[in-house]
DNA sequence: AAAAATATTTAGACAAATCTAAAAAATTAA
DNA sequence: TTAATTTTTTAGATTTGTCTAAATATTTTT
């Protein structure tokens, strides 16, 4: 089966809000594709004709078997065509992700096994995020939220869970990357803010808004 | 200025109908794009009202001068992408023109030129059509119709004019590629078929329709 | 120079994807 | 447990790109 751009642009939020199996709703969807509620509505009822979704009105909806296959194999050439991207052209970090967003659209399965073949098979994307495979397999990954970690323990940054730009933007301002190791100083009780520290720079202030925002893995002293 | 799938589908079409600038035809594009003639009148009508056109109703049409500068960069999309699939991925020769159809709407600049510079600026994609460069340029080749060739000189194919898959197939089955020294040892008044030679191999006979179809060059015997 | 044939355009319809405004259902508050 | 609020759906338009059938213009033939 093919769809159009704006199906699996659909299919892919779901896939996202849904995270481990609950229901999403129409408003959030409508919010998180900068859509109104009533075009929402609308192409709900097709993809529950194509028996993508689970959906009963008023009773919010989440991804079939069938759905969620769709939806890995989107983000399948999202994510590889981020890689390519990033380590085969040189794009900076907060360029990707809108260049992917059409890319990703390019449906030819032998294009995308060829492209990840071409690449090594990586398992993460420039932003750590899990690259599934022909099958739909994810690697999984134990990482931690940062604002998880006590004083004095180390870790290394793993993904990010916001990339927008201005997320973005402000990692690149504080020198953290998917790999930069993080000491985590001293924790404020006040504003829940982390003072950290990354190689040999001065220690600097991070909020908890950012440190939700940051996933990582613990790695030894 | 961006342009929608269809638009540029049009576009290109056109420049490749008008070569040296000839008014086009409704029929002849409405063939070209497998579509209908009231189908193209609809969109002569936007691709006037965006100046991409010179058209007076009844008159047929081509292509203005910014008409041009748009149909030279999808032109250039399709050849970069062409190159990657063949040079990078390992794509074979007749699979790579329906994959660039498809690739060559997406519309990053930044994209293109990054990947111009990835494979080193190549100036002829892998059916030695040449790739415009950032400013719309391309090289010119000497190249003539390998039907020009009379008995006993000897030429290198440089470009095929026709790549649809039937074509390239009886390409492949022949053993003639970009680049091959073809060598002509008889041409036949009856049918205007030629019997060639290929390197070592036994020579055979090709139609007026194939050779008519293959551009070379001469090289020295 | 008519008549016939061909090419092109117009008229009207349709599917996909979106929107606004209004109605209906579900949830929350009083 | 009504009433108010919020969420979701329906109704009706709009835009883009396409189509068929019919009308009109142009070209070719007689
Ligand atoms: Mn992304
Ligand atoms: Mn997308
Ligand atoms: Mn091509
Ligand atoms: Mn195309």
């Amino acid at each position: 089966m093919n769809y159009s751009q704006s199906e699996e642009n659909y299919i892919k939020s779901i896939y996202h809000l849904q995270g481990d199996s609950k229901n999403v709703s129409t408003n959030e969807l409508a919010e998180e594709l900068h859509t109104r509620p009533a075009s929402v509505t609308d192409m709900l009822k097709k993809l529950k004709a194509k028996k993508l979704l689970h959906y009963e009105k008023y009773q919010g909806f989440r991804l079939s078997t069938e759905g969620k296959k769709v939806a890995l194999s989107i983000i399948r050439r999202h994510r590889l065509w981020e890689y390519f991207l990033s380590v085969k052209l040189q794009f900076a970090w907060d360029e990707i992700h809108e260049v992917a967003e059409e890319l990703e659209h390019v449906s030819s399965k032998k294009l995308i096994d060829k492209l990840d073949e071409y690449l090594g098979f990586p398992k993460f994307d420039p932003h750590g995020d899990p690259i599934p495979d022909q099958l739909g397999k994810i690697a999984t990954t134990d990482h931690i939220l940062l604002t998880e970690l006590t004083a004095n323990q180390i870790a290394e940054v793993s993904s990010v869970a916001n990339q927008s730009a201005a997320m973005l933007d402000m990692l690149k301002h504080n020198n953290i990357g998917i790999g930069t190791r993080i000491e985590v100083k001293k924790k404020f009780p006040f504003d829940h803010s982390l003072e950290i520290k990354i190689r040999n720079l001065p220690a600097f202030t991070i909020s908890e808004r950012l440190a939700q925002n940051i996933y990582v893995k613990y790695v030894k002293k």
